[in-house]
DNA sequence: AAAACATTTCGATAATAACAGAAATAACTT
DNA sequence: AAGTTATTTCTGTTATTATCGAAATGTTTT
């Protein structure tokens, strides 16, 4: 994975609402979770929320599926794997220590 | 660990930048990398390198030792594994998946 | 087709971050 | 103590991000 690529993800994840946002989504599994439900849980605007989902999907994060009226947003697992594994790989120098 | 403070970590790795010299950081070891050394690698500016490095310290990424008029810069590689751990347990669910 | 619901876009403001030249500080060398 | 080297702080500017109420959009129910 790219470097520029990556630091684009953590960016996203780097503030405390998208990765609490973020973190319900993991939970939440293949199934995702409803827009609303993340807005109740976390308590905060619909605009406020709707950009941090804007934000996150726009690193790949998360893809989003309509049901109804109700929009699911499912967490993008071999994303964050991806970023996982370049702290790990690039970053992470075990052999060093 | 506290989002938090993995949010703070998450962001500060997640500029360019920032990334590029953290990964330096990582490859040089316990040993650590000169400021100077990273400043002509990367052909920034020594005000906005200085920046950076203020960054990353601030998230506990780094930390520094000065050797003579030289400043080594040395990743702080428990807070990297914390990160990594907080995005695995606390994130990555491997369990329903 | 009107009302209700779920979510996004608009619009405006405030807060933070990024950048880099110039001046300042710190440490070594002569 | 003057000069050189390494790095940071100052200062100002520009750019990006965060926030959220209000209006708009898309969807279902009646």
């Amino acid at each position: 994975m790219e470097l520029e690529q990556v630091a684009k993800a953590l960016k996203e994840l780097g503030h405390p609402t998208r990765l609490a946002i973020f973190k319900r989504l993991v939970k939440a599994g293949y199934q995702g979770i409803a827009v609303g439900d993340i807005q109740q849980q976390l308590a905060i605007p619909g605009s406020t929320l709707s950009h941090h989902l804007t934000s996150l999907a726009s690193a790949q994060l998360l893809t989003q599926r309509r049901e109804g009226r109700t929009l699911f947003c499912v967490a993008q697992f071999d994303q964050l794997e991806a970023v996982i594994a370049f702290l790990q790989d690039e970053c992470c120098a075990d052999s060093l220590r």
